[in-house]
RNA sequence: GUGGCUAUAGUUCAGUUGGCUAGAACGCCAGAUUGUGGCUCUGGAGGUCGUCGGUUCGAGUCCGAUUAGCCACCCCA
């Protein structure tokens, strides 16, 4: 049997590989006017910096990870040996993590320096159960910033999400902007606790797995799909109303902000992110048709306590990331038209295969002048090399044939206007090397 | 990880209660009087029916397992 992609891979044939391509210059000409600067870290880290930066108990490090283990660690393993830390690694889940680390290793950010602004673009891993918008690897572009905690950044770095939506072509209308506010270290455990004993009273009504999580994780509870959960959840006390004073101010001025910018933003104190780094602003961009039951296309908050988790000084962060793969369905559930993969400027048709060293020759030159060139390499008709520069959409074919090449002569034919003329090869050849923009005379 | 549905040419799909050399459309290739494309016409190539096993005189069709896809739960982008 022939092998095949693993479970939940895809393969990002030329003309969508070409428009992924696109939607991360996109991303980087738009996030660049914000002032954010392309990083590249490694697509696999020590599997602790997971651990401790987007905790343990949360779903994607206990049971979404993709561990990796060399052969030789592999047979130690199962000879009931252990392996170093160090040398436990994982598939990178999400790419906030590894960007932190490397801010903190290569003190990006010096005290008192201006905020850190770094993009990144690739693909990220995480060993689920696929379905429509999910895969085991996908892409995602994001961002961090690091060093700075005031609102003005939550609020630039999610209008800057929106640009980009816009940018790339996904309607504003057909989408949904959620934010809500995790507090800090001040108020949140003492919001946890309120929103626990809330659940022990209604401990009754509530499914299993939200009983559990009463004690593990009570915020997660406010996710729990079943509805008899969701109706007391949408009961409980919001922690919109429990913020300590700083970080209520924090979350008016980050809403004044979007609001002065003409965003319209759903406030959703139900909204709890399940990486744990999170404080504060929380936010989460949905579309609301043809997307299947993943419609968060982009999302994201601030982490200001993600880099001493990591070994690092106090520096407060703010992050976002998007779902290449999300945003291509809702591309295409908004009729967007995806451009195809080719082009072509020159076709090089050969009458008869006596002129086919003088073709090659040509085809090599008008490359080096940087045109998009091709050739027949399978000895067809010519009637079959039109077909064949049609099919390829070159604008223009060069015909050469013993007649022509004999005279020093190529007649020139251009696609579109169907008109032909007779050109001198060396003059063609000049024309070629001297201005490399086809289509001008 | 749990459930439901699915698996036939490159692609999208037909294939009747199990029964002759498995079909269509599109795509691909080649022709349609002299060295020239898009439309049209004609012809051609291409499938051990996902894989393995079972029931049967006989399996694309029924059963089991396995692999993958889709959808949902869960979780996230």
């Amino acid at each position: 049997m022939a092998l095949q992609a693993p479970e939940g891979t895809k393969d990002l044939l030329p003309d969508e590989s070409k428009f992924w391509t696109h939607f991360k210059a996109t991303a980087a000409k738009v996030f660049g006017c914000y002032g954010y600067m392309p990083i590249e870290t490694p697509l696999f880290e020590q599997t602790d910096l997971f651990v401790r930066g987007i905790g343990e108990a949360t779903d994607v490090v206990s049971k979404e990870m993709f561990t990796a283990i060399s052969g030789q660690n592999l047979e130690t393993l199962l000879g009931g040996g252990t392996i170093k830390a160090k040398s436990r690694l994982s598939l990178r889940p999400e790419g906030t993590a590894g960007v932190v680390r490397a801010v903190v290793q290569h003190d990006l950010v010096p005290q008192g320096a201006a905020p850190a602004k770094l993009m990144y673009a690739g693909p990220m891993f995480r060993a689920e159960r696929p379905q429509k918008g999910r895969q085991r690897q996908f892409n995602q572009v994001g961002v961090e910033c690091l060093g700075a905690e005031d609102p003005s950044i939550d609020a630039e770095s999610i209008i800057m999400l929106m640009r980009f939506f816009a940018a790339i072509g996904i309607p504003v209308e057909s989408t949904r902007l959620l934010v809500n506010s995790m507090g800090c270290d001040a108020c949140r455990p003492a919001y946890r606790d309120v929103v626990r004993a809330y659940m022990d009273a209604h401990a009754g009504e509530l499914c299993d797995e939200c009983k559990r999580r009463a004690e593990t994780n009570p915020l997660r509870a406010f996710d729990c799909k079943n509805p008899a959960c969701a109706a007391v959840m949408a009961g409980a006390p919001k922690i919109t109303d429990h913020l300590c004073d700083d970080c209520r101010g924090h979350y008016d001025t980050v809403k004044q902000y979007l609001s002065g910018e003409g965003l319209s933003f759903e406030e959703d104190p139900k909204l709890v992110r399940g990486l744990d780094y999170y404080t504060r602003t929380v936010f989460e961009v949905q579309v609301t048709e043809g997307m299947g039951s993943q419609n968060a296309i982009g999302g994201g908050g601030r982490y200001d306590k993600l880099a001493e988790e990591v070994g690092g000084r106090p520096t407060p962060g703010f992050g976002f990331a998007l779902g290449y793969e999300r945003c291509a369905i809702a591309l295409e559930a908004a009729g967007y038209e995806f451009p195809r993969a080719q082009q072509c400027d020159y076709f090089v048709a050969c009458v008869d295969d006596s002129v086919r060293a003088e073709a090659f020759s040509l085809v090599q030159t008008a490359r080096d002048a940087g045109l998009v060139v091709e050739m027949d390499h399978q000895h067809r008709s010519l009637k079959s090399q039109f077909k064949l520069a049609d099919k390829l959409d070159a604008a223009k074919v060069i015909v050469l044939g013993p007649d022509e090449l004999a005279a020093g002569e190529a007649k020139l034919r251009d696609m579109r206007s169907h008109e032909e003329q007779t050109v001198k090869l060396s003059d063609f050849k000049v024309r070629l090397t001297s201005a490399n923009v086809p289509g001008e005379e």
